[in-house]
DNA sequence: TAACATTGCTAAGTATTGCAAGCATTTTTT
DNA sequence: AAAAAATGCTTGCAATACTTAGCAATGTTA
C-alpha cells in the first residue's frame, strides 16, 4: 500500500552489495532489483521477499507489511476464536461439531487398516 | 505445499457457501474462484488468501503455507497458544483425512436443516 | 593507453493473477 | 408449467511480476 522506494535500496547499500552480488545470492535477476529499487515494482512475491529478507537480515514479515501485503502476525481475537489445531485448518467448529468430527476422524482411521 | 486440490472446495462447502455468496464478501470474482477450486491458480495472492482465511475461519498463515509460500515462523506464545484439546487428543492431521474431514463437516451441516 | 570487467539500467518478451461478460444448467418463484 | 433467479463454469482481456539480452558509463588491469 505504502511507499517503499529508497527502502530496498538503501537496504541493500548499507551491506554494500551490487546488483549483482544479490542476483548471485538470490536468484533475482538485477535487472528486476532495480525496478524494484526505482519503485516501478508494486507487489513483490513473497518469495522474493524471502529471499530478499535473508540476505539482508530483514524479517519477512516485515518486508510482506512493507509492501502492502496483509500482516502476518495474528491478532488475539483470532488465536482465542480458533481453539484447537483442526479448527486452524478446517475453520471455527463448535463443541458438538468438535466430538462428532473426533468421532469421525477415528472410524476414518480405523477404515483404512 | 504442492497441491491443495479439493481444499478450497471442500471448506466453502463445508460452509454451505456458493462461489456468488463468497464473491460479495471477499469481492473476489466467482470466476477466479472457480478456476481456484479446480486447480487452475498457482498462486493466489496473499490479498487473496486473507480475504478467503477471513470468511472460512481458516488461519492466514496456513492459507499462504499451503499454495506454497514461505513459512513464517511463529512466536512461541502463539504456538503454545493455539494447540489445544482435539491436537492434543488426535494429535495432526493429513492433508486427505483435512479434506474429508471438511466434506463430512458439509454432509453433518446439512443434516440439521 | 588500450583492453577488459563491472556497474546500474532499459526494452522486450513470457507467464500468471484476477476480472467482466456471458453461457448452460439447475433451483426457486409465481 | 412458465418465468425468473441462482449456480458453476469458460473465454477473452488487462495488469503486472520477473526474465533474458543488451547498452552506456565507470572502474580495473596490462
Amino acid at each position: 500500500m505504502e511507499n517503499y522506494i529508497g527502502y530496498f535500496k538503501a537496504l541493500r547499500e548499507s551491506k554494500g552489495l551490487t546488483l549483482r552480488e544479490v542476483e548471485r545470492q538470490t536468484e533475482v535477476s538485477n535487472a528486476y532489483l532495480s525496478q524494484l529499487e526505482s519503485g516501478k515494482i508494486k507487489q513483490p512475491s513473497p518469495l522474493t521477499l524471502h529471499k530478499l529478507s535473508e540476505i539482508y537480515g530483514v524479517g519477512y514479515d516485515i518486508l510482506m507489511e512493507k509492501v502492502g501485503y496483509p500482516p502476518l502476525k495474528k491478532k488475539v481475537a483470532e488465536i482465542n476464536r480458533d481453539k484447537s489445531s483442526i479448527a486452524l485448518r478446517v475453520g471455527s467448529i463448535t463443541e458438538d461439531e468438535e466430538v462428532e468430527l473426533l468421532n469421525y476422524l477415528k472410524f476414518m482411521r480405523s477404515r483404512k487398516k
